[in-house]
DNA sequence: CGGATTTGACCGGCGC
DNA sequence: GCGCCGGTCAAATCCG
């Protein structure tokens, strides 16, 4: 793995080409990044920022998309540029039968959305899982047209899931990855097994007990849909259970558990208000550091609101702040711990996060420096320390979607 | 031997 | 319609 970039060649700062169009774009500004997982060999000198420090840079760096584009992006799913989001909260509702297809809801729209992220070396190299507690295989690599690291496509492991995600080196700072994340895990973690010790198999067999009747949501295109030639994979069908599907899914707990566990943290009702309703001024400026040591921040890939907008996650879980770029995500190092093991992933978890409107804050704290140095072997390693995230507006309407089934 | 990578071919979307 | 490009496939290869 690794290799990759000799890169020398440099690129000409930027811009050719941008789209911004609904689909994802990161930052344009500087067009390279780089890639290449594995985390490998990198580590090199002095480099390790502070990760405020990381913030701005990163914040610099961006300049995507803008209000508009998330208008637009946002007409798609039917609303007028505003609170649809609330309408399609309602939509979805409660009343929906619990009939769902996850295959379909999410081939349906994009859900993308891409977080940069220090490589740092975290503890779950040691079991062979990326950082973000999955699994992934690689399944291609490609040099991009104006970036002289190459990005390399990995997908989950997991048979009955179809997420992807692609990483790419920064392209100036060699310790930065790109990571664009694409679909919904329909599983936890496999950290999250191992971090509840036991078998996994006992507890991917016994979920919970908040959980909801999410068994019955399983997927039943159980292991088949992966590794096939591509079939007519889109037959999906509502789901049903498939004892057969839950025994084989070692970790395989629906992707429900994950959405329930995080979402029981909130109050539901709350969830209920626009999610990306702009609210003009707020100087996005002001930002109060929480106690927080690990801030992350994240960015809409395609839609880069202009407004700066602020979530925070009720009893204090996280706090999320938009400004025009991004939403920054602060939370310290337990509660990052929590979030990758016990309710699944960051990367899961973040578009949740976001629904949740509130104060308004800024972040930009510093994070304790705790990386390891250990190198992983799978997939890149990142640091959960600092990451920024950027998501396609369309992936909380997902969410929504799902959870509002589950309620 | 099985699973993960590597890597060039292949393909579909898009802009010209 | 053509060619550029990013994303995937898949055969060959690597590795434990
Ligand atoms: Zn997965």
């Amino acid at each position: 793995m690794e290799e990759l970039q000799g890169s020398s060649a440099l690129p000409p700062p930027l811009g050719a080409d941008q789209r911004s169009s609904q689909y994802y774009y990161w930052n344009n500004n500087k067009s390279d990044f780089g890639g290449d997982s594995a985390a490998a060999a990198e580590d090199d000198g002095p480099r390790r920022r502070r990760d405020s420090m990381v913030n701005k840079l990163i914040s610099t760096v961006y300049s995507g998309p803008t209000i508009s584009d998330i208008e637009s992006a946002l007409s798609f799913t039917g609303g007028a540029g505003d609170q649809l989001a609330v309408m399609d909260t309602r939509s979805y509702s409660s009343t929906a039968p619990v009939v769902f297809s996850p295959e379909k809801v999410l081939s349906k729209m994009e859900n993308k959305y891409t977080l940069k992220m220090k490589t740092t070396t975290g503890g779950n190299a040691a079991a062979g899982l990326a950082e973000d507690g999955y699994k992934w295989r690689k399944y291609g690599q490609k040099s991009i047209k104006n970036s002289p690291n190459p990005r390399s496509y990995y997908r989950c492991t997991n048979p009955r899931c179809n997420a992807k995600k692609q990483v790419e080196r920064a392209t100036d700072e060699a310790d930065t990855l790109l990571v664009t994340y694409e679909g919904l895990h329909l599983h936890y973690t496999y950290s999250h097994f191992l971090h509840h010790q036991q078998p996994p198999a006992a507890a991917a067999v016994a979920p919970p007990p908040t959980t909801p009747p999410a068994s019955l949501l399983l997927s039943s295109s159980s292991k088949r849909p992966k590794l096939h030639p591509r079939g007519p994979p889109t037959a999906a069908s509502p789901i049903i259970v498939d004892d057969d599907a839950a025994a084989a899914a070692a970790a395989d707990l629906d992707l429900l558990l994950l959405l329930h566990s995080s979402s029981s943290r909130s109050s539901p009702a709350q969830e209920m208000s626009s999610p990306q309703q702009v609210d003009g001024g707020a100087d996005p400026a002001a930002a109060a550091s929480l106690s927080a040591p690990a801030a992350g921040s994240c960015y809409f890939d395609d839609a880069a609101g202009t407004e700066p907008l602020v979530f925070q996650q009720q009893e204090d879980y996280l706090c999320c702040s938009i400004d025009e770029h991004y939403i920054n995500i602060e939370m310290d190092e337990q509660q990052q711990q929590q979030m990758t093991t016990a309710n699944g992933l960051l990367e899961d978890v973040v578009p949740l996060l976001v629904r949740r409107p509130c104060s308004r804050s800024r972040s930009s704290s510093s994070s304790s420096p705790e990386a390891t140095a250990a190198t992983s072997s799978s997939s890149p390693s990142l640091s959960t320390s600092s990451s920024s995230v950027s998501w396609n507006p369309m992936s909380p309407y997902i969410d929504m979607a799902i959870l509002s089934n589950i309620f």
